[in-house]
DNA sequence: GGATGTATAATTGTATACAATTATACAAGA
DNA sequence: TCTTGTATAATTGTATACAATTATACATCC
C-alpha cells in the first residue's frame, strides 16, 4: 500500500479509499480475518491515527471490517453466498429503480446514458475491460439517479463495495460484455420510451444474466 | 439533550445514539437544515470533540446528516416521499427475507417469535403502544436474522432509522396495532410451516397495510 | 450605496499525548 | 504439567493542541 501524497481530497477520504482498495484487491495483509491496527495503518500510510480511525469506522459501516472495542479491526470476508444474495437483492431494488426512472428520467439524462452506451461500444471494440467495467457501473448509477429516490440511492450505494468485488471477479469475459452492452441498450430504449414495466423487466433480465455468469465463474474458481 | 453519564458503552456509541434520538424525536435544535457544530455538541454532551466527530461521520453514513468539509454537519430531512419509497423498498427486501427465513429458521427462533407474539398480545391488552412498537420492530429483526443472509441484514439495518421515524409517526393507532398483531401471527404460521411463498406473501401484505395506514396519517397531518 | 479586499473569528482537519483496556509472557504454586 | 496470578506490552478510547480552511465583519474604494 503506497503512502498518501498531497491532494485536494481530505486525508480521511484518501485513507478510506486506500484501505478499501487494499481489501477489495485482495492484498495479502488485508485478507479476510486479518487484523488491522491503527498504528500499522497510520505508519504505513504516513498519516496520524485520527484519519485512520475515522476511515475504519466508515469501513465498518460499509461492512468491510468489524471493529471490536479495545481489540481493533478485523477484515470481514465476502463469501460467494453473500455475492449471490446481493444479486438477489439488487434484482428487486434495481427493478424498482428502473420503474421509477422511467417516470422521472429527463432528456438530458437520457442523452448522458446514450453517450455512455456509445463509449461502451467504443471500448468494447478495443477490448478494454477496465473501462467497460467503469462504464457499466456508471450506467447503473445513472438509473439510480434518474429514479429520484434518495432512499433508493442510499441503499444501492451501501451495496457498492459488494458489487464492485463481484464485478472484479467477473471482469474478463468478452461474451458477457457483449451481452451486457445489448442489455444496456434494451434498458435505455425502455427508459427513453417511458415504459416502466419494460425497463424493470430488462433490468431484471440483465442482473439475472450477470448473476448466472458470475455463478459459473465462482464455481469454476472454487475447486 | 442530556449530558452523558458513565456507562459500559463507549462514549462514541452514546454520543451517536444521543444525536440520533434528538434528530428522530424532532428536537428543535436538530430540525432538518439545522447546523450542528462539533464544539456545540461536545459541550452540550460533556465530552470531547473526538467521539462527536466519529458519531457525526456515522450519522452521515446513515443519511441523517450531511457533513461538508470545513463547514460542519447539517441535519438532513426525511420527507414523506422518502418514507413511502422506503416502504416500497422494504416490501421487496422483506419478502426475500421471509422466503429465505422459511428455509432456514430454527425451532429455537420460532419459539422466540412465538414468545414475542405472546408479549404483543399482552401489551396490546394493556394498550402500551411504546412496547408494541419495540416488539414489532423486534419481530421483524427476528425474521431478518432467520434469513441467514448477511447482506440482507446489512441492508435492512441501514434502513433502520428511516423505518423508526415512520414507526414513530404511525404510533398511536389501536386498530392498526390489532391488524398488525394478526398479520404477525400469519407470518409466524407461514414460517413455522416452512412455506416460503406464503411467508413472503404475508409479509408483503403486512407492509403494504402499514404503508397504507401511514399514508393516511401523513396526508391527515400535512395540511 | 454597492462592491471589494482584509483582518478577525469560527470551525473543521490533523497530530499527538495520555488514559483505559486487553492481550501476552512468564513465573509460582498445586 | 496445568493452572493461575502478575507484570509488561500492545492497542484502542478520549482529550487536547495546533494547523488549515472558511465565514463574517468592517473598512476602503469606486
Amino acid at each position: 500500500m503506497k503512502k498518501i501524497a498531497q491532494s485536494h481530497n481530505s486525508l480521511q477520504t484518501q485513507v478510506f479509499k486506500a484501505i478499501e482498495n487494499a481489501i477489495l484487491d485482495g492484498d495479502g495483509a488485508f485478507a479476510p480475518g486479518k487484523n488491522l491496527t491503527e498504528a500499522m495503518l497510520s505508519t504505513e500510510l504516513g498519516v496520524s491515527r485520527t484519519p485512520v480511525r475515522e476511515a475504519l469506522r466508515q469501513l465498518e459501516q460499509e461492512g468491510l471490517v468489524r471493529v471490536e472495542t479495545h481489540r481493533g479491526a478485523v477484515v470481514v470476508g465476502i463469501s460467494e453466498k453473500d455475492i449471490c444474495d446481493i444479486y438477489a437483492i439488487r434484482v428487486q431494488i434495481e427493478a424498482l429503480a428502473a420503474r421509477w426512472a422511467a417516470q422521472n428520467v429527463t432528456e438530458d439524462e437520457l442523452a448522458v446514458m446514450q453517450e455512455n452506451i456509445a463509449m461502451q461500444e467504443f471500448y468494447f471494440s478495443r477490448s478494454d475491460c477496465y473501462q467497460l467495467r467503469d462504464l457499466d457501473s456508471n450506467f447503473h448509477t445513472l438509473i439510480y439517479a434518474a429514479s429520484r429516490s434518495r432512499p433508493l440511492n442510499f441503499m444501492l450505494g451501501s451495496l457498492h463495495h459488494y458489487t464492485s468485488k463481484a464485478r472484479r471477479l467477473a471482469l474478463v469475459d468478452f461474451h458477457r460484455a457483449q451481452c451486457a452492452l445489448a442489455e444496456h441498450r434494451e434498458i435505455y430504449e425502455a427508459l427513453a420510451g417511458r415504459d416502466g414495466e419494460k425497463a424493470a423487466l430488462s433490468v431484471v433480465r440483465h442482473i439475472e444474466q450477470a448473476r448466472a455468469r458470475l455463478a459459473t465463474v465462482l464455481t469454476d474458481a472454487s475447486p
